[in-house]
DNA sequence: TGTACATCAGTGAACGCGCGTTCACTGATGTAC
DNA sequence: TGTACATCAGTGAACGCGCGTTCACTGATGTAC
């Protein structure tokens, strides 16, 4: 994670002073997440709050951004990035059948453990948050629903669905998997009977959405493409 | 609406003192939706904010709530209530059949744009806000979903299906239901035209987990009751 | 290579402001006789 | 019914505090010659 943040925009030469001013930038995005996963909402973030936690002087924060809500759009960066690693973690170790469902989740719940700073901040302030926060994470977790259809049809599911229907199913999975993500931090309490329990109810409701689908498909064919509901 | 603030926790005796009272904690409750609907975070809102969109001293705050958590409680109620009422109408209305859906979705919209004040409180700090808030909206939705699993069985759809399938069911449609509020509050600027494709998106939600919820049950008699994935 | 100047990330003092909360109060409403 | 006292919802002044933001600064780093 770390050397993504230490992103350069000053020319090679200058090397050291752009080196410290990332890493001042990392501590003030790591402070605010640090905040927010002591349960705090991010809205009701200050300023001084965060520089403190930082370990800077208040005044330092406006050399990296101009006010809160322009941090909060650097940390939906970070969950947007935090999202796409997931999916490629997913595909690198995919497995076919019955049993992808079931192995996506593990997937998922181990990266979701990993990265539970990024992710609470991203379930948290997809419908909590200011406008301009929403309407970011909204964008982000389009890319990430699209993306998912193209893995989806790498893999073979679904060999013959039609992709506006793909598209409908990857949204409800993905809606579901973000309303899983504040649940899963608000009442794991690293409880392993608990979570097997979540992990359940979740690959269920997965398995449902996809059985729904092809039938839903099913039925799209049977009547030439009309829709009958 | 108006009547449901005015709960009278006096001795029938006292009247006119009682009445005021209620109404006071009335406008404070209507305040306090009121700059959430203008878009501000609840969890964001200070006292002396609300008592002045309220027009009381900041001090009278104090006779009705100890802090704005135990305000937006008493917010959490008033939610609940509505979306009990929401249950209430579309059971009055309810459509055999195919049109069930579409005709459920109807209802909920409609109730959504008279009542979006309660609705995007809800929807809002559903995940966004303070925990205790959180889990008392848990629970509404939660009592929520018992209920409709309760009336579509009155209704007779899915006459043989297993209670706990059945809740998961429902559960599924009141997650995906919660999340197109916010959607709906967000995106919806009263354009009938985005409105009849989100209220056909929603209803091709719900039909494809109906589907899927179906297929699962036909799966888990095939199985004898075992789950197989 | 060495020197003289420029840049700029982070500092620290200072500001005005609105916040939550306390307190003694007022005057309409309720109660007892 | 009338009177004298009790209650208590809402008032208004006052408090100490942390906030966001401004400003001139410092000293390490970078650049030019």
């Amino acid at each position: 994670m770390t050397d993504l943040f230490l992103t350069n925009n000053y020319p090679e030469t200058s090397k050291v002073r752009s080196k410290k001013k990332a890493l001042t930038r990392q501590k003030l995005i790591l402070a605010a997440l640090h905040l927010v996963g002591e349960g705090k909402s991010f809205t009701a973030l200050g300023i001084r709050e965060i520089t403190r936690e930082a370990g800077v002087v208040p005044t330092a924060f406006y050399r990296h951004f101009r006010n809160t809500d322009e941090l909060g759009l650097a940390l939906v960066e970070e969950g947007g990035r935090s999202l796409r690693r997931l999916l490629r973690r997913a595909r690198q170790t995919s497995q076919p059948g019955t049993l992808m469902i079931r192995h996506s989740v593990h997937v998922f719940i181990n990266y979701l453990k990993e990265n539970h700073l990024e992710w609470r901040f991203v379930a948290m302030e997809r419908s909590g948050g200011a406008k301009i926060l929403r309407m970011a994470i909204r964008n982000e977790i389009t890319h990430f629903t699209n993306e998912m259809v193209s893995d989806l049809r790498a893999l073979g599911v679904f060999p013959d669905m039609r992709t506006p229907i793909y598209q409908h199913i990857c949204g409800i999975v993905v809606t579901l998997m973000m309303h899983s993500v504040t649940d899963f931090l608000d009442l794991n309490p690293g409880d392993p009977k608990v979570e097997k329990e979540m992990i359940d109810h979740f690959v269920r409701q997965i398995t449902v959405v996809f059985l729904g689908g092809a039938r839903w498909q099913l039925r799209a064919k049977k009547f030439s493409f009309k829709r009958s509901v």
